[in-house]
DNA sequence: ATGGTAGACCTTCTA
């Protein structure tokens, strides 16, 4: 089974894109990040006639999120909990009825900049939010995969040049600790569990030819249940795509479990 | 060291 995360930039401005990388692609399960639509906006009937089924959790403008899936999903949960003031559509979960069932969550982790500021501190907060509940899947002792935009370079080897983030909402100390604080609980990263070489970006800046030189981020992120893990098979960067004409400025990433 | 680009949308916000 073939699990992607990509954040689109814009989920219509990319269709063309979106539809392309899917049939050569062919994932059986799509998290999308950063809609920037509403639900009745989402370019339904086009994915729709690849063979995906289709959950979005939308907003106007900004954010939402979305997952695809060859298989039949029963949506489980839209947001995380402890929620009531919180606007932003940034976290989608369902379960995938494939032969070996899956639990998928599609995220778009707040961004936080700039650091100092009520931005900093809800990205901080949001993620205690989604350790909190990360914990709890854990518990289930289920096939759990919490994949998407996370907004938060890990280590040093996951940018270009440390020195250029070190203002960085993405690189602070407090969101790499809130982030080792979530995949201490026992998840495992796709990217790091399949020996990946460091290095290895998701995302380029749009500006200073910043994807032609390779300064880029790796902010894109499968993390796996251990139950997930343990059918880990495959975990691809798949760069190209960052290099279609109109790009979004992330590029695709893709697991493959065993069925 | 700074400002560059892209997308939504009404002129500025977000990234």
């Amino acid at each position: 089974m073939r699990i992607a995360t990509w954040n689109v930039n814009s989920v219509n401005a990319r269709l063309e894109l979106l539809l392309r990388w899917l049939e050569e692609s062919q994932p059986d399960v799509v998290c999308l990040q950063e809609l920037k639509c509403v639900d009745e906006k989402f370019p339904s009937e086009p994915v729709e006639a690849l063979g995906y089924n289709i959950l979005v959790h939308g907003q106007k403008s900004y954010n939402g999120v979305a997952l695809l899936s060859k298989y039949p999903m029963e949506e489980v949960r839209r947001g995380l909990p402890d929620g009531d003031e919180d606007t932003h559509s940034r976290y989608l979960e369902a379960i995938v009825e494939a032969p070996s069932p899956i639990r998928i969550a599609s995220i778009y982790l707040p961004n936080g900049n700039p650091i100092g500021t009520e931005k900093f501190n809800y990205k901080l907060a949001w993620m205690e939010r989604l350790r909190a509940h990360a914990a709890g899947l854990l518990a289930l002792e289920e096939a759990v995969v919490l994949a998407g935009d996370f907004n938060v370079i890990p280590t040093p080897l996951d940018c270009d040049k440390p020195s250029n983030w070190v203002d960085d909402a993405l690189f602070q100390p407090e969101s790499r600790a809130a982030h080792r604080a979530i995949v201490n609980l026992g998840y495992t990263d796709a990217h790091l569990a399949v020996g990946a070489e460091p290095h290895a970006y998701t995302y380029w800046d749009y500006f200073r030819d910043a994807f032609e030189n390779d300064r880029g981020i790796r902010i894109d992120h499968l993390l796996l249940s251990p139950q997930a893990a343990d059918r880990l098979e495959a975990s691809e960067v798949q760069r190209h795509v960052r290099g279609w004409e109109r790009p979004s400025d992330h590029t695709p990433v893709m697991a493959t479990l065993a069925d």
